[in-house]
DNA sequence: GCAAAAGTGTTGGGGCTACACCCATGA
DNA sequence: TCATGGGTGTAGCCCCAACACTTTTGC
């Protein structure tokens, strides 16, 4: 998908010289024995090593949210996640191919036992990192930023948005809610006032189902109630932790 | 600066179509007579009516934010305003004149008072509209969106970030701050609660100035402690209010 | 019965809300 | 002296933080 500047046919003629359009994926993904980890691509062309999953904008057929979960669905096989546009990166030389490259960035939270990631359409391959790892790694072009952003943001924004409910699983235990917390906040915090907290916004219905093959009391699997988050949301109610 | 597709030279070809990507500044000022107003251009070309100041980036010259504030000197001669990005606009049909622009929005702002607007290089003209006006206003492009989307986020980041003394004059009276966060919140606030918080908080200091030419008590002038705040920043201290 | 995590209540203190009056100034 | 906004103190309440033990289950 690159813009060649090089071979025969260049059929598309400006009056000034014009600047790429990309759309980059942080996709996030959270286990409870695992932490969070988010899903890089091993390129299998021109700057090889780890890169965020992402590719060009296609002109006057698609929009940027479109184009993110067309190259998400293409490099990775993720589909349906929740996706949020975060920031637009257009630095001249942050391609170093040479094209003036702009790339929109959204972070992306799936549910990680719904996806096991498979390669792409070509020889790259996706695979789940975890975050303290993705960090240390020298991603492709400037995605380093782009995923430092993308965790400040993540980490951030779950405080005041129920989007920790996009990462765990459909009924989850309250513990994995916290420990997801924790992660986010940098810091542990009372089992107890969590619970108490939690419970008592009344956005979480108890399935009446327990956790099973645990070899010690089972946990109570708690549900989501996002419609009525969305008819307190309308009323001007704001979610915080 | 629109990019013909019609016309002798169109010396610069590409593989595949291209998208062209604009840069678009929501600027916002405040005056406590006549509360919150933001700068729009009267154009003089193609779409006529009022839009948000913006135009192309100049590809492998700038960066998204050098654009902007080229764009907004050249259009309205504001200059170092507090400048952040917040969307990216990418609908293939949002230019009706038919080429595929995304465009970066930003939101900036200044203090009202250094910035008497002039008119651009060309024929359009700026001026400063309420924002209630402002909305009412059928704008260019998908600009009504791109504004609507703006207020929703400075009043939001109001809330969690000291950006409202980018707006006030240097040295502002106490209600002054108070007026800006009721327009922000949508609501009154407790006058006497208002002041403690804000000056337990510790970032204002006194001047020792009071205001002049007014009819009645003089108000004392704050000062906002950038130094303060950063330092706290740095050791994790959040804005809130 | 033991290991491992689930689940639960109370108390004290700090911060937020609510509320009303005096002060300084210019006309 | 009056009109206009500037400036201040307190009391109650609620919410948050801190804190430790009992319950269930599988092995």
């Amino acid at each position: 998908m690159a813009r060649a500047k090089t071979g025969a046919n260049l059929p598309h003629c400006y009056e000034f010289p014009m600047v790429s359009v990309a759309v980059d994926c942080a996709v996030f993904g959270w286990d409870i024995n695992d932490g969070l980890h988010v899903l890089l691509i091993e390129r299998g062309e021109k700057p090889f090593g780890h890169a965020l999953p992402g590719g060009f904008v296609r002109a006057k057929q698609e929009n940027l949210e479109t184009a993110a979960r067309r190259e998400l669905e293409e490099e990775t096989g993720v589909s349906n996640a929740h996706l949020e546009q975060f920031h637009a990166y257009g630095d001249p030389e942050r391609d170093d191919r040479g094209n003036h490259v702009i790339s929109v960035a959204f972070f992306a939270l799936v549910r990680r036992i719904d996806h096991t990631p498979r390669g792409g359409t070509d020889a790259d391959t996706a695979d789940w990192y975890p975050i303290q790892q993705a960090r240390s790694l020298k991603l492709a072009f400037d995605h380093q930023t782009i995923l430092s952003d993308a965790i400040d943001r993540l980490f951030e924004k779950l405080r005041h948005d129920p989007i920790a409910f996009k990462l765990l699983p459909r009924k989850f235990r309250l513990r994995e809610v916290q420990h997801l917390y924790e992660t986010a906040l940098g810091q542990e915090v009372d089992k107890r006032n969590f619970r108490k907290k939690l419970l008592e916004m009344g956005l979480l219905e108890d399935t009446g189902e327990t956790e099973s093959d645990v070899r010690h009391r089972a946990a109570r699997l708690y549900r989501f109630n996002n419609a009525e988050y969305e008819k307190r949301s309308r009323q001007g109610w704001k979610f915080d932790i």
